[in-house]
DNA sequence: CGACCGATTGATTTTTGTCAACAAAGGTGG
DNA sequence: CCACCTTTGTTGACAAAAATCAATCGGTCG
């Protein structure tokens, strides 16, 4: 990844936007698209650890050190800022308000990754894609990046949902197949809507 | 939780040491014993985030903010020392040296929440208890806690260990059963000692 | 003593993974 | 534009992993 400050990168779906072990000396934020966290195990197998959409710091940690394994991968066509890794610590350690904005994201950031904890830990398979379903629409519902009310659109593939929730891509699509069944969801062609939100909530174990 | 600072506080084995919930004037400092920190679910069942051992904060994130259904229980008999929140995160703000020692904590917590994330999610029952094993007595070996090469004091019940796993009690005394039939550990008494280092680590698929 | 907690074990069920086959969709190079 | 190849989604049969249920037993602590 080039060094160079401000400019807007694009990468193509299926790429790799930066790795752990890169000395990175910048920080990437999304501006388009979507991308994925996740680390690899020497078994080919991985676990997707976030997705990140427009407007995310791509790993606030990587402000700092970087991780082992880990990477980011582009799931569309992917447009980044690259912002210089030391411009940034300098403004945080300076500026209050940079400092408390750092300090929420990876508040967030961490509440995100225990409820993972959580998911994997003590939900049922098809909990754990309902849940990262209705996570996804509502950061998207946050974005205003909504198609209609409960309407989005959805580019992850089977495969990626598998690989965030721990599941196969074949348990996926069965479950997948038994929401649409249900009618609790409409998933084709890049595109998603959930058809009862409170059904599917509740199918979520969430409110 | 009383508020007054550097105190010296015990609570009991099994006793909640703080919740989420609280509006936490100090942030304590484990001091002797081992704690955990888990979320409850409404169904009764837990997820555990973390073990927490002497001179740990719980949870970094405490200074910040609270979070909600985590709290932090004490396993064995638990001392702690309560710090004046405000006190510290004037301290983290103001001297860089603290600073960058709160940048490594939470980097420390971050990594092991998403090896968790990792374990959960994509490996086996068997490579869980294995790692969460080799993970605390590498934890204990670093402070000194350690009665023998591999042998360590062990208050962990199965429960606890299930409840960090993501299995139930009963399949977590099934494996250990068969680490301990295998050699691999001894496990009795609240002590353990890892008999063969090698095929432990094997079994953990570490190294 | 009696109640509870924790560990253990076996039988059985549920959940999830594996394997295999196939079809639709999409991109690539000729 | 077509032929080919890869990716993705789908389905069914079967296997493996883990959960559930149930019973027992030994401590520990009022």
């Amino acid at each position: 990844m080039p060094a160079i400050d401000q400019l807007v990168h694009t990468v193509a779906a299926r790429r790799i936007i930066c790795r752990g072990q890169d000395d990175l000396t910048s920080v990437p934020i999304i501006c388009s698209g979507w991308a994925l966290s996740a680390v690899m195990l020497p078994d080919g197998s991985r676990q997707i650890l976030s997705f990140l959409l427009p407007g995310d710091l791509v790993s606030p940690s990587l402000l700092f050190d970087s991780k082992p394994d880990s990477f980011v991968e582009a799931i569309t066509t992917v447009t980044y800022r690259a912002f210089n890794r030391l411009n940034l610590r300098q403004a945080i350690t300076t500026e209050p308000a940079a400092f408390s904005a750092l300090a929420r994201m990876w508040f967030r950031e961490k509440r995100r990754t225990e409820e993972l904890v959580v998911d994997l830990g003590r939900r049922s398979a098809s909990e754990r894609i309902a849940r990262l379903i209705i996570g996804l629409v509502e950061r998207l519902q946050e974005r205003s990046m909504t198609s209609g009310p409960f309407e989005v659109d959805f580019p992850l593939r089977q495969h990626h949902i598998a690989d965030a929730t721990g599941l196969t891509p074949v348990h996926v699509n069965k479950l997948l197949s038994e929401f649409r069944r249900k009618e609790l969801i409409r998933l084709s062609d890049r595109s998603l809507a959930i058809l009862d939100p409170a059904a599917f909530r509740a199918a979520a174990n969430l409110r």
